[in-house]
DNA sequence: GCCTGGCACTCTGCGCGTGCGAGTGCCAGC
DNA sequence: GCTGGCACTCGCACGCGCAGAGTGCCAGGC
């Protein structure tokens, strides 16, 4: 176990590295922070520091660095969540408050989260999994052919067109949206399939294959989990990463290209509050030397997206997870009142 | 007037340019084409391009690259268009046929694009200006509130939520709804607006109002110009900029982020056929060192937006012009196919 | 008049050695 | 267990010199 002393040293090298970018000596240090001892003695709490594998240095007779250990140990417990300041979220309501549609409030997140914590941000969109169904709509496209849409509480449409096995009647189809609407409004996706299973059987024999075709397009629409979208936005800022940064931002890049690796990513995230992952705690090569920061928001209580940030192991993580749980409560507050 | 040997001389050098990144002097030159003169004399040429402002040293006692100006001229003039192989039409045709909606067929396109030209590709969403309805849906959410729905032809849904100025019944909505289908349905957006004016007069006195809310958030939703939405893709492909980037590719980012700016950037570009735009000829600092290369798409002959590729100056005009005209090409027909 | 070979000149990039400074580890003393 | 001192280690910035590529210009030839 390391002395409160060590912690209290750990906690001023994250900080001082974080600030500076550069490796922190311990001279430095103790000039920086008031530590009440001398260079020497910190010398050797870095020692043992270093040995328990929290810091490093870069090359013999530099100052040190942490590790992702030593971040996930100053995370974990050396620093809190730095609350937003008052007329901070008076400006992140503000922005997001002006968004006319869902499209444009995950646009607005994005913006605001890029430029709050000068990172990369990430919203998936409102899951469809957790959400439940506003409104079904049928409407005939030909004799044959029937355009299903799907109206979330989050805001979202999905829509398929769906082609049937026999020709549709106008007053069946309008008797299939009523019965449809009645059993499935307000109700949460995962409780569909249940809910209309025996519906089919409410109809004339000829138009039961059509029916089961319509439900069938209706549940893959609400199982459909590789629908999930994302937005993403303030790359710019990976600029910022590092002198040496043609390597560190490309595979980072290609990372952020691949949704579905995003995806897993926050999905990973399972915390109720701000999860943090750093270095190489992230599955992806490329993401090795970023951390990620996410939380999920959601219009009730409950989650049904995630969001956060990507930014280099060294970033600040007490104003970065202040600023994405502000966000995310926001996000939700807005989502609630739409 | 440049003489023809200058002209191929220019040539040369844009090509050897591209492909090694390095200026090129006149002995490589005279190696690597048989131009069928001697280096002395490429050396005169090259004094007269460069004095004709076509050509650069970057130092003195360099090798010369092209300037703006000679990569124009070298389009304009020295270049056609590479079309693709019967291979590569094929993969892109099978890629396309793949997807599944309007948002797949947008993804897969950047994605497509970005490969064949390992830039940055950017795809516009088929504008809503030049569409036709193929059907407008109206939802009861409570009394006096109602959700719009417009589906165009080629796929997209938008929606929007109005706040009714009385309650309005479901009779006086369906009412609506079949009025409205049958005078729209298939008629160009530009149309809509005169189609539906005289509809409040059809209703009765307490309806007008909530009536003429609903079409005017209809013609809204039409005319908004700014809903007009991007992808884009292969950003990674930024960090083979060059060796400097660290200066090049952020404000590239930058003005990658700012839609608005793209959207004015494919929105400038009103030939009928594939448009360059080269360095200092975009009106966006950020982009002075890259070129654009956009065209047209559409279902129809008519083009419904544009996609394109953001890429250095340096770049394979050929290739890359070949590879934009034969996607929109492509991403046309799929289109009309849905 | 235009092309050519030759020649002197210029400049960049690279490898190398050096000196400096920051930072460390260790040790003896308090 | 903390402190001050000291010798040591590196990385980095700087300056130098050299090689190589490329140019401009000139005189000669077709």
């Amino acid at each position: 176990m390391l002395s409160e002393r060590r912690l209290q040293v750990l906690r001023a090298i994250v900080q001082d590295y974080v600030g500076t970018e550069e490796p922190v000596g311990s001279k430095a240090l103790t000039e920086r922070h008031s530590l009440g001892v001398s260079p020497a003695t910190v010398r050797n709490d870095m020692a043992a520091l270093e040995d328990e594998g929290y810091i490093a240095q870069p090359h013999t007779s530099a100052g040190r660095i942490p590790t992702d250990k030593g971040y996930r140990l100053f995370v974990d417990k050396l620093a809190g969540v730095k609350p937003m300041t008052a007329p901070e979220r008076r400006a992140i309501q503000n922005f997001l408050e002006g968004a006319v549609d869902l499209d444009d409030v995950v646009a607005r997140t994005v913006r605001l989260l890029a430029q709050l914590t000068r990172q990369v941000a990430v919203v998936q969109y409102p899951s469809l999994t957790r959400s439940t169904v506003r409104h079904v709509e049928l409407l005939s496209l030909a004799p044959a052919r029937v355009m299903l849409v799907l109206i979330t509480d989050t805001g979202r449409v999905e829509q398929r067109v769906v082609d049937c096995p026999a020709p549709f009647g106008e007053a069946s189809l309008a008797d299939l949206r009523a019965r449809l609407n009645s059993r499935v409004a307000n109700r949460r996706f995962t409780d569909v399939p249940s809910l209309v299973e025996d519906l089919p059987e409410a109809f004339e024999h000829e138009d039961r294959g059509t029916v089961s075709t319509v439900l069938s397009t209706l549940l893959e629409t609400l199982v459909e989990e590789n629908e999930e979208r994302l937005m993403i936005g303030g790359t710019a800022n990976l600029t910022r990463f590092g002198h040496d940064f043609p390597l560190t931002i490309r595979p980072v890049l290609e990372a952020l290209e691949e949704q579905v690796v995003l995806l897993k990513l926050l999905g990973e995230a399972q915390d109720p509050g701000v999860t943090v992952r750093i270095g190489h705690e992230n599955a992806h090569e490329g993401l090795n030397s970023t951390s990620v920061v996410s939380v999920g928001y959601g219009s009730g209580g409950e989650a049904v997206a995630k969001l956060g940030v990507v930014g280099p192991t060294r970033m600040d993580y007490p104003g970065t997870m202040g600023a994405v749980r502000a966000v995310a409560r926001y996000v939700g507050q807005i989502l609630a009142e739409s």
